[in-house]
DNA sequence: CCAGATTGTCACAGCTTTGTTACGGGATTT
DNA sequence: AAATCCCGTAACAAAGCTGTGACAATCTGG
């Protein structure tokens, strides 16, 4: 995954300087604003996939910044505002605001919202087409990798529909024969690797789609 | 679950009683200091799972205790001030705490505080953050160092996430070798030391968090 | 500043883990 | 019933990991 831009717009440059520290720690390329006019000129210019908006801003305030970007775009915003202003929060959420933080906060609680956000929206574009190229159709048990149907063993496909539903988690082997093969099935651990080279010569130039993790187990890439 | 234990530290004993109440209304254990100075010997002395400082202390005011836990912890800290010091309160965050309330508060607002916090640590347990760039998430069993992944052999892995959790301890060689090998493995103490070094390499620039105890062991530093 | 102790560094051989392939028995399909 | 497919096991090859020992570098106390 790319490295996501943020953009920050707040007229205290102290405020700036918090949530710019702590999300370049997270590895964000922070941008920032210290009034609605360059904000604005920031957003068209740079690649941005995020937006921070103070409500009171000089210039064009963070309410008419968030309804002129949302003429154009679709980004998500977080507006930010002083504790109790109910009536821009309202506001707000109409403009399509995506998330709202009340000032003080602390600025762990707002990466982990950014992080959520981003998690979010991750995860619903998985949903519509499964990023790594891979579609699963449970209901007809019929697999497409790049809109081409692959055909798969009842065990390989058991076997990729599990690694698939935990993808992203690291698995044992042990945790595979237990979920994939019956509970109490008394075999060789090394069937799994069996069935995961099976899987990988048919996922032909995805076979790294399949991860080893060494001394542990497989786990499925999140993206390709 | 057990119980956790809190630490308050404020110089009016009419607040440390109110706050001590409502926690330990809720099954909370609760340890009190009146100053700076005993704040952090009775930190040091037990284990704590949470601390809540107020600003405006005699001897260490709260803001130099928080940063003096800071150098060896990353417990939660939640921080007390009266209302309006907005530059306390930016300069809290810096420092590394976690919550900021202003006083007038009511107790239950702060309860309701310390139960988020803790839920959301709970939450977020996977996925260990450090503010030194590292991030080890248990669930996947990757590593990244500043946003980049890096790759470790299981028994680099198991030491780097030992020490990790540990960060900030000392931790002798027996230790380590009790916990990241077999309990009752028997060999040279030396291969930590081998082992300390390719995890070291691997981590490039940031070989420091790893840091040489001199006739004891190793410490993970807490920052950067 | 020296001697001894402690730690860093490195290479290597042995070992463990994983990839790969083949095969036979059993199940399923035709 | 024959043919085909699937599956688990085993055997071998390849890759990667690990512990050890030797030597260099560094630190510490005298």
């Amino acid at each position: 995954m790319q490295n996501k831009t943020v953009l920050i717009a707040d007229d205290e440059q102290r405020i700036r300087k918090l949530i710019s520290d702590f999300l370049q720690r997270e590895a964000y390329i922070v941008l920032e604003a210290d009034n609605g006019q360059s904000a604005l000129a920031l957003f068209a210019a740079e690649k941005i996939d995020l937006v921070i908006l103070d409500v009171m801003m000089p210039e064009p305030d963070g309410l008419t910044v968030c309804r002129e970007i949302r003429k154009k775009s679709s980004v998500p915003i977080i507006m930010l505002t002083a504790r109790g202003e109910e009536l821009d929060q309202l506001f707000a959420f109409e403009l399509g605001a995506d998330e709202y933080v009340t000032k003080p906060f602390s600025p762990k609680v707002l990466t982990a919202r950014v992080n959520a956000l981003f998690r979010r929206l991750e995860s619903e574009k998985t949903l519509e087409r499964s990023s790594n190229g891979l579609s699963i159709d449970t209901e007809s048990r019929l697999v497409c990798l790049d809109a081409h149907p692959i055909e798969l063993s009842p065990k390989e496909y058991d076997l990729l529909a599990f690694l698939f539903e935990n993808r992203g988690k690291a698995l044992s082997r042990q945790q595979i024969l237990n979920q994939v093969w019956n509970f109490d099935y008394y075999g060789d651990l090394r069937t799994v690797d069996t069935h995961i080279n099976r899987l990988r010569s048919k996922l032909g130039d995805n076979a790294s789609l399949v991860q080893t993790i060494r001394g542990y187990g497989y786990r499925f890439e999140v993206e390709k």
